[in-house]
DNA sequence: TAGGATTCGATCAGATCCGATCAGAAACGA
DNA sequence: TCGTTTCTGATCGGATCTGATCGAATCCTA
């Protein structure tokens, strides 16, 4: 058969994947999520995983990224998550409870936000589903003090991100102690999106590190209303350090896997309730 | 003998394409799609493959063009490409020029450090990879504008990170404006390591953006000695704002592709050189 | 702590692409 | 008109890239 007169196949505007162009998505990838899964990579750039984890050990290799188990995350990006401080935890294991829950809740709460907005948004794995919501949101002003929160709108043209400064807690990649508290002062936002480890009808909010509570209170002093974030998981639950008493919860985004007593009881501290389905 | 020098104009206007203007053509049709497969190109120019593939490796030797596996792009011109779901051009595609000359400069800045030390280190994907030589310290307190340096000290359990709050600037991830640089003020510490996009004897460090500038300028302040971090292709660059002049330096870390004559002049006016070899 | 399910690493096969060499065509000078 | 030079196209062996598969390692759940 000769070679010469197979079909050159005109196929004007091919697509065609170079490697290096293959790496260079991945790496974008990289920055616009900062954890990203194996699966989805391969996905998203339209090859076989045996391919993406090949890119993946060349750019490890350059020190452009980590991989683990599952995917590959940006140097240091790794979130490390309860009890295991002793080896690498996988990213995804915190997000990986409640994750349809706290999605639904995320996409809830973004409704609560319009355009032109100024907002707080405090750190968890829920907030920041949440700030990834709102990259559609135009003109808006955020501030926070989770690098992750922050990383999910580093893409997003045309809201303005303002990290708050301090000391940074790497479990959680959120900056807190006094200077993050100082810079808070003197803002002044419309809502802030707070979210917490438990929360009860009595003692409101609350976390079990004391400077996270901390930070979270001058994160709420900052706004006219609170907005708290809260999968089912955490109403019922109380912890160690209370960051924010019921009656200055203006609203709770939760899902509807919730304890409906607990939920009246909040309704009746005039806590207003938006419940998603997920 | 190259062919451009005989003078063939008798015959202007023929319908066979010179080589000289098939390669311009090649060249505007990398301008017009960023990366183009050799297979395209054969059949745009109106040319075998063969004929294509000389000509690649020809405007290649010019500098005019990568070539890949399947075709070629612009050099540097990876991350615009159409069809990027996410444009981050400029950080991920500065990552991969130099990139093992970048880890090997990270590596001997690291030796510059010593246990205990109090340092500022700027933004950068040198400095990233800087960083990320630092886990192994212990008692090192670092105060930085660069959510990337700090994510790679995230997990370094004794390792201090604190962050200048600030302005988020989405396409390095990193802080800038007026609240970054006050965070710096009245802070002092040993040593200072800073990135730039250009580096010349006259005229010191340099960088296209006047925040970033800024904020370069306020980091070094805040040092008692300045160490700037930059790989051969910054030496001897001017770009648009000037950070830290050069007898402000006091060592430069570098590669040994770093062209011999800066080097000199930049020795004369009292700065320490450290050469690494990739 | 043990079992099941993923995921990883290594190897192999298919396809594509590249480089080198050789042959043919066009242009120039004598 | 002829020979030389330069350019283009074709072919073939080698290299590279991609995808699939299978045993081994790792992780999650009960």
């Amino acid at each position: 058969m000769a070679p010469g007169d197979d079909s050159r196949t005109a196929t004007e505007g091919r697509r065609t994947m170079f490697a290096a162009e293959r790496r260079q998505r991945i790496l974008e990838l990289m920055h616009a999520n900062g954890a990203v899964s194996l699966r989805d990579i391969a996905q998203a750039v339209q090859s076989s995983e045996v391919t993406v984890r090949r890119d993946l050990r060349i750019l490890e290799a350059d020190g452009l990224l980590n991989r683990h188990h599952g995917g590959a995350t940006l140097p240091g990006a790794l979130a490390t998550l309860p009890g295991a401080l002793s080896r690498e935890p996988t990213y995804a294991q915190k997000a990986q409870v409640a994750a349809a829950e706290k999605a639904a809740i995320a996409e809830l709460a973004a409704s609560l936000v319009e355009d032109g907005d100024a907002i707080v948004i405090g750190a968890g794995t829920t907030t920041q589903l949440f700030a990834q919501q709102l990259t559609r949101y135009a003109e808006l002003a955020v501030v926070t003090n989770s690098l992750l929160v922050a990383q999910a709108l580093a893409n997003a043209p045309r809201v303005e991100v303002v990290l708050t400064g301090g000391t940074l807690r790497g479990a959680i990649l959120a900056l807190v102690g006094s200077a993050a508290e100082r810079s808070l002062a003197g803002l002044r936002v419309r809502r802030a999106f707070i979210s917490g480890n438990g929360l009860t009808a009595e003692r409101g909010v609350s976390t079990p590190n004391m400077q996270v509570a901390s930070v979270d209170r001058a994160l709420a002093a900052a706004a006219e209303e609170i907005v708290v974030l809260a999968d089912h998981t955490k109403i019922g639950v109380d912890t160690m350090v209370q960051t924010i008493p019921t009656d200055e919860i203006d609203h709770l985004v939760t899902d509807d896997a919730a304890p409906r007593d607990v939920l009246d009881e909040l309704a009746n501290r005039a806590v207003r309730l938006h419940v998603a389905r997920p």
